[in-house]
DNA sequence: GTTGGAATGAGAATCATTGTCAAGTCAGTC
DNA sequence: GACTGACTTGACAATGATTCTCATTCCAAC
């Protein structure tokens, strides 16, 4: 008797739509912290643990990105479904995906050489955007 | 009458020295508190502050290699001293040093596409090597 | 040896994140 | 519509790496 969604191995309960909801709100990557704060701000009341939960468990169904910034901190952010990176401005946070396929390639070929297996790869370009 | 040295703006005191000699010890990266391990294994007693702070000027100083693993902790490690990126081994920890014309080349030409300035990058290659 | 400022270190503080567990909710079943 | 058993939630405690504090120590030039 499972009623959990096969693709995904959660229950779209209130507190999960009104997740997904605000993570359609913006195009920034955003903390943990910070979605939990917009949620109280629309009245969707929803604990911080509930929060932390289903971004991770959304990362992990590849249904949005998450990357760390440089002080450790997890943040979040809607995503496109397929692989790619981000170009992030340092100062006002806009984000640009990019796709590289002269990078999967090369880090591909890299690691066959040294004679690695199971190869995944993080790539993050940062830089200071036009407007700022 | 400044007594620091110019290059790095730190004065080679015993516990730095003591760093630095750890330093040279392993291949892999290691986390703080594991360098912090070692040294007391040396009969070196050097505070955890102390390590934090050493580490963390001579990653800005460019002396040394750091990065953050999955789960946000920092991870430290010799390095080169020209500019590269890491494939590193998930099981065992093994590292090589990689260079990438080809990825630095990329990164520019996409920061500038979009008028992204003032670009930095980071890149990791993570897999599982041939002995695991 | 004196001195002023940098470096140290023991312990407290910080803070994002994770764990705990009782209470709540869901979707089939009767 | 009530029942059931598992999944989910959330308030709160716990964790753990890192940073902060500040009195003490050390360094190097004088």
């Amino acid at each position: 008797m499972t009623s959990t969604d096969p693709s995904t191995g959660t229950r779209p309960t209130r507190q999960r739509r009104a997740i997904a909801g605000v993570m359609e709100a913006f195009d920034d990557f955003r903390s943990a912290q910070e979605i939990h704060g917009l949620l109280s701000q629309r009245g969707e009341q929803v604990g911080l643990s509930t929060v932390y939960r289903a971004l991770q468990s959304m990362a992990d169904a590849g249904e949005i990105d998450s990357l760390r910034t440089e002080s450790g901190e997890s943040i979040y952010r809607r995503c496109s479904g397929s692989h790619h990176h981000h170009l992030v401005c340092r100062s006002c946070g806009a984000t640009v995906e990019v796709e590289g396929p002269t990078v999967e390639k090369w880090t591909r070929s890299v690691a066959a050489a040294y004679g690695y297996s199971d190869v995944s790869h993080t790539l993050e370009i940062f830089g200071t955007c036009g407007s700022c």
